[in-house]
DNA sequence: GTGATTTGTGCATTATATTTCACAGACTCC
DNA sequence: GGAGTCTGTGAAATATAATGCACAAATCAC
């Protein structure tokens, strides 16, 4: 993948540049508009840089990349170099206590359905609260280490070391580590782009 | 060091940028005018650049790390990321067998004097012939394996494993290694501008 | 000292990156 | 069907990157 499509002056960094950009954006949920806006460069810009056409600068790269919150290398690196263990993890979520953190290690876009791998980790006797994800969103745990409440709304599921849990998380969750150790699992998102999927 | 300069629009990269093409246009010994040629771009671009005053394109940055043969990141990357372990090894030399090749680790630059630190590493029975360097620039040999003989226009010297050299190189040389091994060494290279230092 | 080379600065000109708008196709939702 | 969002394209206007030249200051060679 990521072969070049040599337009005009089309050059190995604009199209790294192109790739990067478009794939964290996606990865986000943004789309051209909103990111545009954040960054604070117009659309139409954005639009060229995707497609690998613009020579831009580096000010307007960077701005880019802040609003994604990348580095700039990030942005402009070549897929080539630590090619799947790429610029992530992302989203990191980072709690009070020092042990307690979240980080996106895997991602797969595609048209219909988002997959991510996420590892989370919570300090003994900490919790996170967490909002619906959008309408028709699973996630699947597998604890690592430790133990872990699942908090849903109309019930509670307690998971030992080894043990998973599917659930549908279009709804307010949480995290709960009640033990005297520090748990540690892994959280499979599979997202949809609005509500495209049918009951199982 | 490297503290930014907070000049006008100066973002960090900017910065990187200016730091990352000055060191490497001197590690090379290029003046702004040659370099500027070699990369296609006026001379008065370079000197915004170096400067950190101009925010240049994709295609200039590129340009001028082809130029010195280095590859985009390289030129983009913050001093933080690999600080010391930086883009060199540059200059490579690429001998006819697989196992002769030399490599430029370390580089000082500074006002009166340079320092680089080079690997070298010759194959069995490979050698290779020099050109003199500048006037007063000194050789400090100290080989990690095999053997190397050292030939000088008046004499040579044959090392052992473990034995070092110190010899003036602006005369011309050869490296041989005349054993059945390969044989690889260190060389430190002390140069100075024109002729600046008296002998010691 | 003079002469040559390198580097930094100011300014007018040219090239082009960037913006703004208006519009068309593809898609989802109602 | 129409109304919504998201994405790509075109063209004109604007901002600025990039050029070229002339000149001053510093350094090194003679």
């Amino acid at each position: 993948m990521a072969m070049s499509k040599e337009a005009n002056g089309s050059l190995q960094v604009m199209q790294n540049v192109a790739d990067n950009l478009r794939l964290a954006r996606l990865q986000q949920g943004y789309s051209q508009e909103v990111l545009a806006t954040r960054a604070g460069i117009s659309r139409r810009m954005l639009v060229n840089i995707e497609a690998g056409e613009s020579n831009a600068s580096i000010a307007t790269v960077d701005k880019l990349a802040s609003a994604l919150g990348l580095s700039f290398v990030d942005v402009v690196r070549p897929p080539s170099s630590s090619d799947k263990a790429r610029a992530l993890p992302l989203r990191i979520w980072q709690g009070e206590q020092a042990d307690s953190h979240a980080s996106l290690l895997e991602s797969v876009v595609k048209p219909g359905v988002t997959l991510e791998l996420w590892r989370w980790q919570l300090a003994a006797g900490d919790s996170y609260h967490a909002e619906a994800d959008a309408p028709g969103c699973h996630e699947v745990l597998y604890v690592l280490q430790g133990s872990l409440q699942v908090q849903l709304a109309q019930q509670s599921h307690t998971l030992q070391t080894g043990q998973s849990l599917t659930f549908a998380s279009d709804q307010v969750y949480s995290y709960h580590n009640r033990d005297a150790v520090a748990c540690a699992f892994t959280k499979n998102i599979l997202m949809y782009p609005h509500g495209t999927q049918s009951a199982e």
